[in-house]
DNA sequence: ATGTCGGGTGTTACCCGA
């Protein structure tokens, strides 16, 4: 097939918090933001409920992931969309279940050189730090740094793109009070350490660099968003050979505002050939 | 003051999860 675009592309993810009540609000960012991929995460359906027309109608293919109404992860690409996979290698189990909180897909083979290896992450909420949950977090992000490190060492110049909600706030300034979230999830020393881990693999957080400082989700409750009371916890870490392609990244707000928002809003990075 | 959102069900009242 000839190559019939290039010039780079421009990756999302978004935790859009249930794709069948929020298709509208998705596909109309597709518009108008000239996004060529977008990873979702918390579809919250299964496959057969999720609503494909609406991006097959604006060009995108669709891959999606979910057992039942919880987590659910999913990418939609006018590029190309190929080698799917649910899951990976190693995925710890939350007890029998392999919840549906990975898919990956290679996207951009010809606007990119060699395509970009995208994996839409829900990383585990943790709930509380005495939760059983939370060893069931950290023992989650481990197997995945120990996989894609994998990857990244069978393949030095793969273009591999970590993307989602990560669950974690890395920096103290990635939420709205520290005294707030003392003792909490997401702030704790483990998670953080296992989010800086993937540097050792040689994966870049590449986001933060062009927006220091931005929330990507506030609570529905409280007025937080009002209020700008958010935290940042929606993150691209790339490949040494992605990192050095991303030109840019933008946190777009003003998706939290409006009639029926996401409590997430997406995080975007452009990629260049 | 868990005060808001999702989706679910033994559904029109509550359950769980975030």
């Amino acid at each position: 097939m000839a190559r019939v675009r290039l010039g780079g592309m421009k990756l999302a993810t978004w935790n859009v918090n249930s794709i069948r009540t929020r298709v509208d609000r998705v596909t109309a960012f597709l518009e108008r933001s000239g996004v060529d991929v977008l990873a979702m995460q918390e579809t919250k359906c299964r496959d057969e409920q999720f609503p494909r027309a609406p991006f097959e109608a604006l060009g995108y293919e669709v891959a999606h992931h979910g057992h039942n109404q919880w987590n659910g992860v999913a990418i939609a690409s006018r590029v190309g969309l190929d080698d799917v996979a649910a899951g990976f290698e190693g995925m710890p189990t939350w007890g029998d279940a392999a919840e549906a909180r990975a898919l990956g897909a290679t996207v951009g083979r010809d606007v990119v050189d060699g395509g970009v290896r995208v994996w839409s992450l829900y990383v585990p909420n943790g709930r509380e730090v005495s939760n059983p949950h939370y060893e069931y977090k950290l023992a989650w992000l481990a197997a995945l740094r120990e996989t894609a490190g994998g990857w990244v060492r069978a393949e030095p110049e793969a273009r591999i793109a970590l993307v989602g909600d990560w669950n974690i706030a890395p920096e103290d300034q990635d939420v709205w009070s520290m005294e707030f979230f003392a003792g909490a999830t997401h702030v704790s020393l483990p998670e953080r350490a296992a989010f800086a881990a993937f540097a050792e693999d040689g994966f870049t957080e590449v986001t933060r660099r062009f927006v220091p400082q931005q929330f990507t989700y506030w609570d529905y409750q409280q007025l937080r968003f009002p209020r700008n009371e958010g935290m940042r916890i929606d993150f691209v870490q790339a490949s040494p050979a992605l990192a050095r392609a991303v030109t840019g990244a933008a946190i777009e707000r003003n998706e939290r505002k409006g009639k029926g928002p996401s409590d997430h809003v997406p995080v975007i990075v452009e990629i260049a050939e």
